[in-house]
DNA sequence: ACCTGAACACCGTTCAAGT
DNA sequence: ACCTGAACACCGTTCAAGT
């Protein structure tokens, strides 16, 4: 050991092709929910892989790319679920599952908003909510106006949760809230508390869902 | 005239104070119309406004300060519409309104992802959906999870239409759809138009309203 | 007082060079 | 073939200097 003398700055040689784009993805994803979209960047990114920055552009065109590819990693990664039960049940578990899967990983919805992404892997939740749908019966132009009310529902609530704990959000709220005028949002100013709760909180999301649920079943029932 | 020898490079003496936080917010509210959220810099409005990048520094203190008012002056900018008629149709209203409101400013919808806004202008929305739910006979808490159903339709809708013409929209959508495998992907594949008009289409909004808001106008009914 | 250029610590990406 | 430093054209913001 001792007969090694001047030891190279990098003791191992690198083997070639340590990567794949799987493993830049799943990085990247981590490193996405631990500091955000506004804190990755490719130079970032390949310091976290021991890499040089433009090595990450051997496998992927631009970050554009990259961030398109985490997204498809994301969605792969979850498991689908059997989905049983009666349609109604059946939305309700997809819903509930998708929107905890979202929030999960909440820069990937902020990414999706900002551009829309038709990939594969992305719109199986589409196709499992219209089979879904035409199975309970609905014309394929309702079970459509059906599914843009669902992904609207589901990913908008994952996109306007506040960040952080639910603690921390319902105090800011409450905080705007004691600030404002009482005669000028007398309303907001009554029921601030029960505000802060239904926008912090996660438990409001099945009150929308059920209510969105109960009247498609009552569509149904009346196109009968 | 010909007796000026030599003029300044700035013609104008460059009155000082020429802008305020309004006229500097309203100007980035016109650019983020024309260039999109990314387009924006300190450096590009300043160019816009005829100014060093550093004058603008003079109005706020940072380019998050900035972006906070440009939110502001677009909320104020919307004269409050007098709703009339019944509280469904109040909500139908109020509801289209804003939708359409946010349609005129994505960036904004973008922003607002991002960041939740809790200041005085942002939350007359939240005041005049929930007198309009009180005044319906929702409890404090009932009015405030349906005011969170409301907002995350609303702004989600907002948040995930495609940008662009619904005609590119729908053609984008199609295109993607028609790249799916059917036996992986048989309904989609079956209601491939209906579906890229769901999702491109602006109609498709009230589909969602009317079924919120006939899902409220039962549980009100239970009630009572 | 009001305005601003230079400078600093960052970006994504091109290009030419390393092994 | 695979990897990468230097360079380019950008960022937001600090700071010290201009008028």
């Amino acid at each position: 050991v001792s007969t090694q003398v001047k030891p190279k700055p990098s003791p191992a040689p690198a083997p070639r092709n340590r990567l794949s784009r799987e493993e830049v993805a799943s990085s990247a994803l981590a490193y996405l929910d631990r500091h955000g979209l506004d804190g990755l960047s490719m130079r970032r990114l390949a310091g976290e892989l021991g890499v040089g920055t433009m090595t990450l552009y051997g496998y992927f065109r631009s970050k554009d790319e990259l961030l398109d590819a985490v997204v498809d990693a994301a969605v792969a990664d979850r498991p689908a679920a059997p989905l049983e039960g009666d349609w109604p049940d059946r939305l309700r578990r997809l819903m509930g599952d998708t929107r905890e899967a979202l929030g999960r990983h909440p820069a990937l919805v902020q990414l999706r908003v900002q551009r829309p992404v038709l990939r594969p892997e992305a719109l199986r939740f589409c196709e499992l909510t219209m089979e879904i749908l035409t199975g309970a019966g609905f014309s394929h132009d309702d079970a459509a106006q059906a599914f843009r009310l669902f992904f609207t529902y589901v990913f908008g609530y994952a996109a306007f949760s506040p960040a952080g704990s639910e603690e921390e959000a319902a105090q800011r709220s409450r905080t705007a809230m004691r600030a404002l005028a009482p005669e000028e949002y007398p309303v907001m100013t009554a029921a601030g508390d029960q505000l802060a709760r239904a926008m912090a909180g996660g438990d409001t999301f099945d009150f929308g869902l059920d209510l969105i649920i109960g009247g498609l079943e009552q569509r149904l029932a009346a196109a009968r």
